[in-house]
DNA sequence: TAGGTATAGACGTCTAGACAAACTTTGAAT
DNA sequence: ATTCAAAGTTTGTCTAGACGTCTATACCTA
């Protein structure tokens, strides 16, 4: 590589990773090359390839982690938490295309915590889904779901069909339903979060619990779902 | 100096940097130490004090100027350009002390420029106002504005008394009025504009050309206000 | 097989020195 | 006194090397 003069070789070197990245060379999430193979590839000292780094980790485009190497940061989605927020209509309003895929589902009886938040009996039975939610390919969130059996007979073959709790829902006559409460935690994944969210086990996810209820204030579903950290990002208003 | 185990040396620095600043060693718009005299203070490598202050530059608390030092960075104001912004809710609304100076007044015929902007027959007789504005003493911007006489008469007095023209205004009758029209560029301040904003002359200074028009629409005000841009910001929404 | 350890790979910090670029000051010439 | 050029000061960039810290992996041991 040959510089230009009037312009600093470590900007020129922040502009090319750059163009890197924007020609899909790095996608987001990929390990970048490490100092060493930009030094060899530049030509230049090793903190002049740092200065570069710095200036795009500044920049919120990529992620260093110690040890490990430099990433593309992934495009951070602000989440809403209002009561009525619904995750497909924020991922396509980014213009991503949202994808909730299920990937296991049981019929079991109500653990102590499931059934009070159900306010329903402990051993009765309930349906839990697990589900891992895309945009564009990419998981953001893995969530396990638990509603009342009773009431939702058949109600997994409806989801894996539309993809949608929303809309499964409508097909049960519930038109409107809204967020009762949300509990918003971190913690690190366990290795089958992780794997289902493609991140390092190392990374935290942030965990939230969510009950929704009817109009009529009945609680249909409670929830957990772990949000990668690296992904995204809830907004409380 | 000697350093504790477990923070970085250039984290430390920056720290006591920070507290330096904030018990008012430098205050702001001060020249801080030279690189060399950090490194003689803190006894370190000149590149350990550079990425100290890369971090303080980087949180924007100082401001660093190639060939003639660093300077601990004003707070700057941010300054929405709405059509109906008065400076001294702005200023209070951050928690500080607007004031605004009348430096001279004098009544003059109306050049081709303001007449046009006033709406006026060239050579009619206009007052023109030349004041500064502070926050907490400090100097903001300073204004020339240019009021027709005839319906102005003895705004002056008013003006130097309410130090606000939204006040003297009022007392002409008019509750109400509205920005109309702001041109804004960037130029190097004049010396007596450099002088009057306590600014270095080759710092930039922010120019806005505006008219405000009373309810009815005829033009009250035509003014050009020079701001200080170490010491704020423009916001057009 | 499970668990700990050694080792290599990768980023973080610090030092040292040289030269470039921007700015200020000084001093000589007019 | 003013102007202009030279010298000095101060920050910016680049190179070179050493060692620390963190991570992942391979290997050895129980």
């Amino acid at each position: 590589m040959d510089w230009e003069p009037g312009l600093s070789i470590w900007k020129q070197i922040e502009k090319q990773l750059l163009a890197d990245i924007s020609d899909g060379v790095f996608a987001p999430g990929d390990k970048m090359q490490t100092e060493m193979e930009l030094v060899r590839r530049f030509g230049v000292n090793r903190h002049t390839v740092r200065r570069a780094m710095a200036a795009l980790v500044d920049s919120n485009v990529v992620r260093v982690e110690q040890g490990r190497g430099a990433f593309v940061q992934e495009q951070i989605l602000d989440y809403p938490l209002g009561s009525k927020t619904r995750f497909s209509q924020i991922v396509s309003g980014r213009h991503r295309l949202p994808d909730k895929r299920l990937v296991s589902s049981e019929v079991l009886k109500a653990t102590a915590t499931v059934a009070q938040f159900l306010d329903v009996k402990p051993g009765t039975r309930v349906i839990e889904l697990f589900s891992v939610s895309e945009a564009d390919g990419v998981p953001l969130a893995v969530a396990t779901s638990y509603l009342p059996a009773a009431r939702f007979d058949g109600i997994v073959e409806i989801f894996v069909e539309t993809k949608s709790l929303t809309e499964a829902f409508k097909r049960f006559g519930i038109d409107d339903y809204s967020r009762k409460t949300t509990r918003i935690s971190a913690t690190l994944p366990s290795s089958r979060v992780a794997n289902l969210l493609k991140q390092a086990r190392n990374r935290p996810v942030i965990s939230t619990e969510s009950v929704d209820v009817d109009s009529a204030g009945v609680p249909i579903e409670y929830g957990v779902t772990a949000f990668s950290s690296d992904r995204v990002q809830l907004i409380v208003e």
